[in-house]
DNA sequence: AATATACATACCGTCGTTCGGTATTATAAG
DNA sequence: CTTATAATACCGAACGACGGTATGTATATT
């Protein structure tokens, strides 16, 4: 056995394993060994695909970014407002029920610092821009109150992502309620209004499976 | 010369030349022998001291973190509404010429996973506490709405020193002043009206100050 | 048949950490 | 004020773990 017909399987395996030791162990405390041992494969094989570790990591994270490219069709339905549109993209990532599952088992990725600063790039860069438009289209359609579109996107990917869901503080089930209590709060205050009862009450949900896994 | 008589000098000369070098190559890139070979002493010298490289870099957390004790007399002054003290604490670390200048020298540390992440958890656990109160004031005095202190501490200290002094996206003066004239607009939208002129005006100096720097 | 690919295996260099040793200072009994 | 004892400050050689590489080999592609 020395060459694969389908190298994907090998790289998808590689991934998928790294992901569940990095999140087991976290990144540093786990050595390419313990990769390559659970993998029953050689170190050959993963610097074959992937040139060092941090690439490794890398991957896992354009992999997660990806993700976000869901919202593809949320941005074409002419039926919504702008708020509307961005409140389904909260309505969506909150009722996922396969993306939850998911992050509850790789939770303690997002403790690890370089993959919670890549990610952190991410949400300061390119995912503002995937909602600025529909940001616009809200101030155009006076769904949202006219501000700086780029610097409401920021904002508020920051405090969902590393306030409310942060992998610094935790997530008891009351802090996270007050927390979503309070971004409704601030997000009425600036004029974007996308949290109603019902995005509300999905968090609440959210929040608890979230909670019982930790 | 085995023993010294004064062991603070060697331990200050340690983080002093860590500091240095961890922000001049990165804590990962900056080996012990970098700091051995700078400092002119030996690894016995450091591992004496300092149980790992790690726990040189959470002192130089805690040192900066020590700074902020500094607000302890704002704190007491009774001449002042809970709002003001809050500006008053802005003025104060704007107007530091002093430690603006270790801020520059020691620019690129931030940028550190680590020691970000170090950070990131004092402004959401620790820190807050220490402004909760003169919020709370505030909110007594009719100079704060009222609303939920430590939420509030919490999502300003985020957004100033990740949002705003962002080392991730760094530090464009352009950049910077959209974001503190954001600042100011949502900050009056949830009625802690921190930013006047004169403290934006004390941003715009100081951001110059940083970016010429970087 | 020739070449590129997908791995395996042995090995290397670096770096954080350890550990035995030594010189100096602090302590305290005589 | 000695002098014995202990604790501290530091040295530096050596270790061990780990990320990465070089070389080899079998299989798939062309």
């Amino acid at each position: 056995m020395a060459r694969n017909k389908y190298p994907e399987q090998t790289i998808k395996k590689i991934l998928d394993t790294s992901l569940r030791l990095f999140s087991e162990k976290g990144y540093e405390q786990t050595t390419i060994q313990d990769i390559v041992h659970d993998l029953g494969m050689s170190k050959g094989a993963i610097y074959h695909h992937f040139k060092s570790k941090e690439e490794i990591l890398l991957a896992l994270g354009n992999h997660y970014y990806n993700d976000h490219a869901m919202f593809g069709n949320i941005k074409e339905r002419d039926d919504l407002t702008g708020l509307e549109k961005i409140r389904e993209i909260f309505v969506l990532q909150l009722s996922n029920q396969s993306k939850a599952d998911m992050d509850v088992l790789t939770i303690n990725i997002w403790k690890d610092p370089k993959f919670f600063m890549m990610d952190m790039k991410n949400n300061l860069t390119e995912n503002p821009l995937a909602i600025m438009g529909m940001l616009e289209e809200g101030m155009a359609d006076g769904s949202i109150r006219k501000q700086d579109a780029k610097c409401l996107a920021q904002v508020v990917l920051m405090l969902v992502n590393y306030w409310v869901l942060s992998p610094i503080t935790g997530f008891s089930p009351e802090d996270l309620k007050t927390k979503i209590h309070y971004l409704r709060y601030f997000t009425d205050a600036i004029g974007l209004p996308v949290i109603n009862d019902h995005v509300e009450q999905l968090a609440f949900e959210y929040f608890d499976r979230l909670a019982k896994a930790v």
